[in-house]
Parts: C-alpha cells; sequence; structure tokens
DNA sequence: CCAGCATTTTGACACTGTCAAGATTGATTG
DNA sequence: CAATCAATCTTGACAGTGTCAAAATGCTGG
C-alpha cells in the first residue's frame, strides 16, 4: 500500500472509521450554535463531508440521533453529579450546588437541556432504550439525593417523592423561563433561585 | 342578482368574509388536536377550503400565525384571571385556586401554553407586537397578585419580583414536566402542585 | 483473486414555507 | 349602467426538508 493510497483512503468518505461519533459531536456542535431546529440531517452530512443519507445506517431516523445526543447530555450530567457527591461539603452547602449547578448547566447548553428535558423528544414518546435507559436513572438518582437530604431534616416536605418532584419541577421552570427567553436576562438566574432556595429548606426556629 | 349567484358566491372560496378568524380558529383546533409541529399552513388551508397562500394575505408567515394564537391564549387566560379576583374567596383560598387554575390551563390547553410560554415564539424572539403587549400585561399582572398576596403576609419572600418569579417558575416547571411528558401521569399535577403550596406560603408559627 | 459484507452514495418522492405574478370579485366612482 | 380600483384569493415555482429503495464502493476472509 502506497502512501498515495493511504492519502486517497484518508480523504475518501467511504469508511470513515467512528462516523457514528463524528456524527453525534458534529450535530451536537450545530445544535450548540443555532439551536435544535435549525439542525438538518443534510446540512449535517455535508459538514461532515459525508452523503445525504449516510447517518441512515447509525441511526434510524433523526429522532434517534437527537436521542443519542440527550444521552450523552445526561452522561454528562451525571459526572457533574458524581462530582458533587465526591466533594466533602456541609450538606447544606451540597444542596446548594446541586441547585447552582442545575440552573448553570441547563442555562450553558440550553439546546441539549431542552433535548434531555424538552417535548421535542418526550412528547412523542419516540425515546430510544439506550435514553430511556440513562435518564431514568438520572432521575432516580436525583430522587434518591433529595430524599436524603430530607432524611437528614435539610429539606422540606412530607412526601419525599412530592417535594423532589416539586423541586425538580422549580428548578426546570425557572431554567426553561430563562432558556426560552421568557425572561430575558440569562445573568439574573442564579440569582433567583438563590432566592427559591430558603423555600425548600427546614426553618430552623 | 339571482339565487344561483348567491349560492355561487356563498361556495366560491373568494370573498370569504372572515378568512383570517376561520383561519386562526381552525389552526388552534388543529395544534390542540395533534401538536404544534404537526400544523402545517397547507394541510390548514386545504381544511379551511382555500388555497395554500391564502393566509398571506392576513399574516406574515407562519410564525405571525403562531403569535395570534398565542395572543388569543392570553386573553382566556387573562379572563380567568378576572373570573378569580372577582370571586369573594378568603385570599388564602384565592391563591390556592390560581395554582390550581394555572396548572389546570396548562394541562388542558397544553399545545396553546406551549405556544404562550415556549420557546417556538420567544426563542427567536420573533414576537408580534399584539403578542408582546398582551403577554407584557398578562405578566406584569401575575406578578402584581403575588405581590399583594406577599403585601397581606399570605405569602413568603424577601423581594417581592424575585418571589414572583420563582412561583412563576414552580408552577411553570411542573406544568411543563407534565405537559412535555417527562412525568407521565398528568392526573397527578394538581396534587404535586397542592404539595408546593406550603412552600410558598408564610408559616403561622 | 474473488465473494460477501459493511458502508456509503444516487435517485426519487412527498412534504414543507414562501415569493412573484396572475385571476377573481365587490365596491366605487364617472 | 359600465369602467376602474383595491381587496382578496389562486397558480406556478423554488429551495429546503426527512426518508426510502436501489445501486455503488471498498475492506476482509477464504
Amino acid at each position: 500500500m502506497t502512501l498515495d493510497t493511504v492519502l486517497i483512503k484518508r480523504n475518501s468518505n467511504y469508511h470513515h472509521g467512528n462516523l457514528r461519533q463524528t456524527l453525534v459531536s458534529a450535530a451536537t456542535n450545530m445544535i450548540a450554535e443555532n439551536g435544535i431546529e435549525s439542525l438538518s440531517l443534510r446540512k449535517l452530512a455535508e459538514k461532515v463531508g459525508v452523503s445525504r443519507t449516510a447517518a441512515y445506517h447509525y441511526f434510524q431516523d433523526k429522532n434517534d440521533l437527537l436521542c443519542a445526543i440527550a444521552a450523552n447530555g445526561f452522561r454528562r450530567w451525571q459526572q457533574s453529579l458524581d462530582q458533587l457527591n465526591a466533594n466533602q461539603l456541609p450538606e447544606r452547602d451540597k444542596f446548594e450546588q446541586y441547585i447552582l449547578g442545575y440552573i448553570s448547566f441547563a442555562t450553558h447548553n440550553p439546546e441539549e437541556y431542552e433535548l434531555m428535558f424538552g417535548r421535542c423528544i418526550w412528547k412523542q414518546s419516540k425515546c430510544t432504550p439506550e435514553l430511556q435507559d440513562i435518564s431514568h436513572t438520572t432521575f432516580q438518582r436525583q430522587v434518591e439525593m433529595i430524599e436524603y437530604w430530607q432524611s437528614i431534616g435539610l429539606v422540606n416536605g412530607d412526601s419525599p417523592l412530592k417535594m423532589a418532584q416539586v423541586i425538580w419541577g422549580t428548578l426546570h421552570g425557572i431554567a426553561k423561563l430563562f432558556i426560552d427567553g421568557v425572561y430575558a436576562d440569562v445573568g439574573r438566574a442564579e440569582e433567583i433561585v438563590i432566592s427559591a432556595l430558603p423555600m425548600f429548606l427546614v426553618s430552623k426556629v
């Protein structure tokens, strides 16, 4: 095999090597830059330098690709939770960090967040088994964290599960109002979520 | 003008009479039934019995039509607020009704709600002056209501504005998690939002 | 070297929003 | 009454989309 052949092989798009991963990461970038709705499989293919339907060998359809991106998001978010739990902070500060981290993740990766928690994927219940899996364990884990904070008397609420859902709802709602541009100034997101903090905590009388 | 002419005139789609309103209400129905993303101007036109581009005489583009639908939603929601304020209930019950009404409106008109408070319109800041107007006064009004409930010592919080934003965030978040199918069982929405209620209220020690 | 397999491409189709130009109609004049 | 005008609606056309079926390409084991 001559040098030429190697070069041709490298330039050739046949047997790209890791097309699947390339597609996912390119798509993730495009989404982060221009939003979910502006992602088209054809523009993506062009960017990667491959033909329009090449992606269909790795993804059943566009939705399938979006699910893969979302699944990556969940993995990153879980790492973020790991990191938090590894810290040796007082539990109250951990809780605060959790809340701030949530809003920070959402506002810094708005499009990925939308994919993870938005209608786009969940509404049409067209959810990949992979995504179903990772999202479910993530949800579960968040509930457990909040249940723990309740069990040590830090966090409020009669029913642990319901309180976990309320807290998540609050974080999600504030995040979305900013992300979607209803609240204009994203810079104030942290400030607002911090003012929600005492609401969740058991008041020490 | 003969009877024939009248009949022809009635069957003719030229000078429909109130095409604009017909389009808006037909579109609202289609959205309610099959979701926002499944609304196409062409299917809408066919349903109304008019040509594909007829709508462009009344709406600049598709987004403009969606804004009109959203604006209607705000009008209905404002009437709902009027009705609430007309009641002679104790303020605490009014607050509870407000919260339940919010979640009820959102879960019963999920697609309209998405249009009103979702990314579809606000994110691309392509918002009609009409919509800008009505939505702004609605937002303002909700803030005032909550500020009032704070001023009489019913509702929590140091900064009134921030607390209003937090409460709205919580309602919005819970509503969206259900609407978008992240929380599966919409029937539990009320139950959960009720469990959030004490969080907002000043605890009477 | 060749058969088979994984991978990628080409062609095609139906669907979308939207623009420019033309057709139709009711109302308003002279 | 007839001619004009403006409002209203339609036709034709274009670029863009997701996706399917069939063909082409390149690698790999026999």
